[in-house]
DNA sequence: TAGTGGTCTAGACCACCCC
DNA sequence: GGGTGGTCTAGACCACTAT
């Protein structure tokens, strides 16, 4: 039927199969685009369209100047969703080296959908907390963390030496929040992604949306999103 | 810093707040590539790269010979994950009306890892059935899902009028399998996804391996593998 | 300086849709 | 036939990295 614009994916295809295959390694440097126009007789453009593709797929990344290099195999992580699951916790079980990093904060007045979530009056007010994890000093995700202000008085003369949020409310709370429920979906990097955790665009993203308790007082704690490497989360659920 | 190649994310920017603010409405038609590049002053092929970032984003959707036009908002669904979720009863619980279809299936021995999972010998026989489920008549997924022959004999003479397997299960084995785990992960569409979803390429895809069990014999029964549309199916786990 | 990836232009041609 | 999106070519120029 439609098999003229065939050229381009068929470059995709089998650049694809040499690197599945093995006869480029991880780690490799692919020839240079110019290189390759000339191995398959076509355009810059197309060269760099087939190159796109395999860099959405998470098979290479390319690094302007130096070239395109067949992604090293990352470190996959487990990521056991429970009531209890705590970053941290969870990747050392797996001897992985966890570290988050906070990278910024604020106090602000709360929207109205975190304030019917979180129970709250208008006036209010809630932390906002962007933290950045690592596993294995690689980033791995983006979280917004939403907290009432009232439930964790001056919060933030803790945050100057920020590494694990949930120790920190236990250390100096005494506070183990609990999962309630959490939203999951796919969606596409953005600019943002891009930036901090160092991936392209138009890579997949698992977004995961949780509310959490405070056990002891039983009411609505926490509201997180976070936003985990596609290429490097997988998300486990027991039943 | 790095402010050259502003233009073509400069464009992407602009259309996208364009339809975010509501200038241009869900369904409609965007002006042609022809005409925007004429008011952004710039090559087609800067214009095609913004569009392809909105398609990615599922802002629009291009239709060769027509248009590109804002994507209509489509119903999203909540899929709640627990062990008992059942795709068809699942939707219509939000008055979806929910389908399914059999694109194929065929009986095969199992590779080494299904024979793994399910406990099977190796010279055991599978059922691997290729289905498409249906919202609103939409497709939303594709799933692999594996049997073992030996626990649904005779699975074939039901398969030519077949809209659910839990259905069809409980019907004619009296089995109702319940799910003991799920793996979740972002990835990206692949030429599966674009011919049977009616999704572009490069567009995210949550992918969603489960095991389950048949109770009254408390063994693995079933394994399933599917792709739900990143842009229709919101997964909801709740502790 | 020479090589790499990245962005943009100008223009040809194809496939599809609708009148 | 005249519109639309989709693919490909040829070539210029920029930004970054090595050496």
């Amino acid at each position: 039927m439609n098999k003229t614009q065939a050229i381009c994916a068929d470059i995709a295809q089998k650049l694809t199969e040499q690197i599945e295959n093995g006869s480029v390694k991880s780690g490799d440097k692919l020839p240079s685009e110019r290189e390759l126009c000339a191995q398959f007789g076509v355009n810059h453009h197309v060269i760099r369209f087939a190159l796109a593709r395999l860099v959405h797929l998470g098979l290479v990344v390319s690094h302007q100047g130096k070239g395109v290099f067949v992604s090293e195999r990352v470190h996959e992580i487990s990521y056991p969703l429970t009531n209890r699951t705590r970053f941290t916790e969870n990747l050392q079980k797996q001897d992985v080296h966890a570290d988050g990093k906070l990278l910024g904060w604020q106090i602000r007045q709360p929207s109205q959908k975190e304030c019917l979530t979180l129970q709250l009056n208008p006036k209010d007010q809630i932390y906002d907390l962007h933290i950045i994890r690592y596993a294995s000093g690689q980033p791995v995700s983006l979280t917004q963390t939403i907290l009432a202000e009232h439930h964790v008085p001056g919060l933030n003369t803790f945050l100057t030496d920020f590494h694990s949020l949930y120790q920190l409310l236990e250390d100096h709370y005494n506070i183990k929040p609990l999962r309630i429920s959490s939203v999951l979906q796919a969606v596409i990097s953005c600019r943002q992604d891009t930036e901090w955790l160092g991936i392209p665009e138009n890579v997949p993203i698992l977004a995961i949306e949780s509310i959490a308790n405070d056990p002891t007082a039983g009411k609505p704690f926490e509201i997180s999103c976070s936003r985990l490497r596609g290429d490097m989360c997988r998300c486990l659920i027991n039943f």
